[in-house]
DNA sequence: AGCTAATAGTTGGTTATGACAACAATAGTT
DNA sequence: AACTATTGTTGTCATAACCAACTATTAGCT
């Protein structure tokens, strides 16, 4: 069970890794671009650090992550009035209007997926994910995986 | 609806692209090559092309990674009899029990996990992740995404 | 048989990704 | 005021992946 469940699981993570570096360059972002961009714009401002953390990135690859993005003016920085060290990342109005576009057609196809399941079972399936993210996520926050190397690796990032 | 599942499996893949890369130098292997033994211990025997399709690289890259594996001796290379264009990657002893060994843990993790639910919800979510990857696959192979592009790319992969 | 595809893999060159370390600037602490 | 911590940026490096060009086989025609 738990075999078929890895199986499926590791695909489907390939597959959809695969697919992701293929939409992006439709809006001519790169796939961490993408991810970085609609983390801003879900959670409408954020700084270089909290990017970093969201996307288990170093800080200094979320920087350039988000330069990118302000070149192409999708995101605008703004520096904290208290503090002279956060730099706000902010969506622009450009930065939502493609947000918006990568993510529609994947709702959509998205819905209609679902659609053949009921709705209950629908509602498990995100409880899952859920469930999984953050099992996941406890183990890396452990300090980087099952094995090995317990030691000082990942002190910078997240 | 659309929208949380979206969220839940775009945040679910993201960690555990995290977990892989912390996980996979536990036994000195990239992502990729780990992904890569995964495949030729399940088939037993894959050629590079096959390989590549199977990891949705180009073949160039299969080919490295293959090269890398070969040199950790976690896989071999056999020459066909018959056609001699073709190489056959097969697993050495080495490369099976290192395999065995990435996947148990995460399997006993897997199956904890999925205690909690019962058994039909279980086989319904394993169909679904499945299904998913179908539907993605059937999306890659369309040629490459959804929008943009629709020529020439992605010709030479898969 | 002999010439021309087509196919399988490899290699070269380029780009992108992301980590780590060192740094500057700011904020807090004693 | 001096030290420390935090935030973000920049420099440098390793790796991963793509594409294109190439070699070596094999298959298909005539």
């Amino acid at each position: 069970m738990a075999q078929a469940f890895n199986e499926a699981l590791s695909e489907l993570v390939r597959v959809i890794q695969f697919r992701d570096r293929d939409r992006a360059c439709c809006h001519d972002l790169s796939v961490t671009q993408c991810y970085a961009l609609k983390g801003v714009v879900d959670e409408g401002k954020m700084t270089v650090n909290e990017l970093a953390a969201h996307l288990y990135l170093d800080k200094s690859t979320a920087s350039r992550v988000a330069n990118g993005l302000v070149e192409k003016e999708m995101l605008e920085k703004r520096r904290d009035e208290q503090d002279g060290r956060l730099v706000h990342l902010l969506p622009t109005e450009r930065g939502r209007r493609v947000q918006r576009a990568i993510e529609s057609d994947l709702l959509a196809e998205y819905a209609e997926l679902l659609e053949e399941f009921d709705p209950a079972f629908r509602a498990a399936i995100v409880k899952l994910m859920r469930r999984l993210r953050k099992t996941f996520r406890a183990r890396v926050d452990a300090s980087g995986g099952s094995c090995c190397f317990v030691g000082d690796r990942g002190g910078s990032r997240a």
